[in-house]
DNA sequence: CGGGGCGTGCGACAAAAGTCCCTGACAGGC
DNA sequence: GCCTGTCAGGGACTTTTGTCGCACGCCCCG
């Protein structure tokens, strides 16, 4: 028992919204906090149920998704290791926004509404911890309108490609662009897997790009900034 | 300048989230508040500025919109009496994530991010009040990207018409679709003028709605929420 | 009462996105 | 090593969305 706070202590440390909690709120929250596993391609929660807590990624990668009823996929954001999900159920009280799935085998870290409440009401740095948090989101959120709204599916593919390696770079695993899959592309990017490939070969025609199964390399970043801009 | 609090003050308490704060809250917020007044199509604050503060719309009507490096616009929201915008970088202190602007001659109530977060500190009651705002506010924007990466405009459009009718009915002008111009639901609907006039056109083809020139009149409630959830 | 400006109606066309479908490559399990 | 399922490549076609162009009606204002 000990060792599992302590182990939760570590992982809320890793969480940026909370790295600059007093350790007094971070042990509140980790003996709120309640572990739980999911193997892949597992639903975690679904859209409309009532609000299933605040979750931290302890292990593995998860998904934020809705579903069209033609079955076509949006993912709203992909998460890994420290990030927190849910939130906007958490603080509101409502039902959960979208649904939820493991994209690996995961570890969530989960806590409940009514606890979270409870220590953002004695704690005001949790509370304000949280507000940033789901400030964060909520420009994601904004960002994505702009693509979806006015850009084409190559701007967003590029937009994409850039950021990720932005990503892998400030986290020194560089270069493993864990794009993983095309269909995986296409749905976070409000599309379809086909779409993606073409929109792959034109970059590529245009020499912004190399790639063959499962790797992209960049080779003309100025140029792919000019296609997510422009068009 | 008394007159001015008192108005102030009537101006906070219909403010949605506002409305149950403690008068002390309230009146501290009223003395923070400075009244500003903005012309039809005036620009608020630009997407990227330093935050601009907290607004409130004491009178007339604003958009939130995003422009395109092609001009189109994308309107991520409508605010009307009561409502307070500008949210995000309030909280979490970065730029302007859109730009606003008058849609009406309009009066408005700015209060500063650094009043906001003092008060806010003393009063958790304006904390939690802030956060179910923008809570709020999130929602809406995830459900913005659901009807653009996985609706029809022709869907899209019928789910506007529901949702405005709803409104209308819910605030007693019933029927007066405030709906103004086919251009300004094609920004909200990130489309074009020419396509809602062809969606509109469709839904009264398939006996829907009757419309003319600035009025649209739901005939079939049930077939329309039909043509929103399906395409 | 005669413009102008604005919002609309509508058709022709162009471009972007999505669908269908089939092939082949690769990886993991047996 | 072989089988199977998943993923990618890519062509042909359809549908949806967006662009252009122009005429019309309405309303405000000089």
């Amino acid at each position: 028992m000990s060792r599992l706070t302590c182990t939760d202590l570590d992982l809320l440390r890793r969480v940026p919204y909370f790295a600059r909690l007093p350790d007094e709120v971070l042990a509140a929250l980790a003996a709120a906090a309640v572990p739980r596993e999911y193997g892949r391609g597992q639903v975690i929660f679904l859209e409309g149920d009532p609000c299933a807590g605040l979750h931290i990624v302890a292990a593995g990668e998860v998904k934020v998704f809705k579903l069209s009823p033609q079955g076509r996929e949006q993912i709203l954001h992909r998460f890994r290791l420290g990030d927190t999900f849910n939130d906007v159920a958490v603080l509101d009280g409502g039902p959960n926004p979208a649904s939820a799935a493991a994209l690996t085998d995961a570890t969530l870290c989960i806590i409940s509404r009514a606890d979270i409440r409870r220590l953002a009401e004695r704690h005001p740095s949790l509370a304000w911890a949280l507000i940033e948090s789901i400030a964060g989101r909520t420009r994601h959120l904004v960002a994505m309108v702009e693509d979806l709204s006015l850009r084409s599916v190559k701007a967003r593919l590029a937009r994409l490609l850039l950021a990720e390696a932005t990503r892998a770079e400030s986290l020194g695993d560089f270069d493993r662009s864990q794009m993983v899959t095309q269909a995986e592309m296409a749905a976070r990017l409000g599309t379809v897997r086909e779409m993606i490939g073409r929109a792959l070969r034109d970059l590529a025609d245009e020499g912004l790009i190399e790639f063959n199964r499962h790797r992209i390399v960049i080779k003309d970043r100025a140029g792919l900034v000019a296609v997510a801009e422009g068009m």
